[in-house]
DNA sequence: GTTAAAATGTGATATTTATCACATTTTAAT
DNA sequence: ATTAAAATGTGATAAATATCACATTTTAAC
């Protein structure tokens, strides 16, 4: 397995930016704007779907949480992704849930409406489709990732996928305990690794946001080439 | 999380069950049948797609190779099951390989004729989606168990999982190798912790082959519930 | 049936990471 | 601005698991 950050991304925002624009009008027709604060959850697990959502500003994490309360991060959204439409699609309860990382603006469609459109868009089944098939892989690699690789090795490729999540602010600014929770471990271990990471010039740490110094090198550990 | 193993089952064969049997007919009329024997790859990480497969007898594996040539199996497909599909559907290569587990009979359906299928069947779409909206669920799971439980649980619920794979048997016929790939573990560490769940007559070894004794017992190790 | 290769089990040791306890810093509420 | 709560960092120790080496068993090839 070479590490490559792409082969993290969902790319759900290709759903929406891959309809044409008469599609698009017809698709944000039915939404409606809602906002979530940071904190506020937007689905939660065992919830049964309502709608579908749409970012337009901030981020959020899909998660899961285990019997001992520790969540179990997958996943961050942001803007232009389209998102909580898994278990609307298969008739089933949220496996997951999803919070705000920090204040977002989202649209919403109702699932009614949504299942209309899935009728009326033509392409947008094919869309999901081709979306959904992507993601399959998105998962498999994060399982060999998460099941096989040290944690040094998960740090250093999480923090490259995450300096892509927060291109636009140059910083990563997720918590400690849900960049713990991201990369399977607890919050002190990796405090001593960010420590290391620091020490090793690889990050640079400014009001608890991270800065990445060494993309190359850390892509290097991501692959578990040592120098 | 409460460990259900119903949700750790992709349910692949519902998308050609889920057809009317006209559309089954014409679905299968595409359909010519595949030999693998066991061992043989159906598919490989980097491969271009060339069709799907249904599985008609045996069972095969899918998984990912690290870096250090460990494997991770995500999931074993059995009778009814279609697979390969995911890259074929988001017009990618490959993510993970596939590999029969044993001798195994398959109907294979060509990309181009599939292609016509997924226009001509009206369902089907729907179905794909359905399916794979499903399996990101399992996914979800899947990543929770491996990143957040201990070994032991892990085994437990694998165990559990991999008896519905071998119903039909009786006895878990997976290779220790395979079963430790699975759980991502070490084939030694596997080795010990089977001698305790014999030791706890949890399970009985017969001839390689595991047979779970208490499977209730099982299930409450897999959701941290010790006695 | 025999032999070599592969798979698996076991013992010993090393390494990684978790856990616990507490100190320090940062943030939120007032 | 102050104070309490939450988040984070650090030290020490425990636990879990990997790794290495080798023995034993099973399987495959001839």
């Amino acid at each position: 397995m070479k590490i490559d950050v792409e082969k993290f991304n969902f790319q759900s925002d290709r759903i929406l930016s891959s309809l044409g624009p008469e599609d698009q009008a017809l698709f944000l027709s039915e939404a409606t704007p809602l906002k979530f604060k940071r904190g506020k959850l937007v689905f939660y697990e065992e919830g049964i779907p309502t709608g579908v959502f749409i970012i337009e500003s901030g981020r959020a994490k899909i998660f899961k949480t285990g019997l001992d309360g520790k969540d179990q991060i997958f996943y961050i959204y942001k803007k232009g992704d389209l998102l909580g439409y898994h278990a609307l699609l298969c008739n089933e309860h949220y496996e997951d849930s999803c919070e705000a990382l920090e204040d977002c603006q989202m649209l919403f469609i109702k699932r009614s409406r949504f299942e209309v459109l899935l009728k009326k868009v033509a392409g947008l089944q094919t869309l999901l489709i081709q979306n959904m098939s992507h993601e399959f892989g998105v998962m498999v690699n994060t399982i060999t990732v998460l099941a096989q690789k040290p944690l040094r090795e998960r740090l250093a490729l999480f923090l490259l996928i995450l300096q892509q999540k927060y291109v636009t602010i140059g910083n990563i600014m997720l918590p400690r305990e849900d960049l713990a929770n991201m990369i399977g471990t607890a919050r002190e271990s990796l405090s001593r690794l960010l420590k290391e990471f620091r020490e090793e010039n690889l990050i640079i740490i400014e009001n608890k946001a991270i800065r990445l110094l060494n993309p190359d090198k850390l892509h290097k550990i991501a692959n578990s080439q040592y120098l």
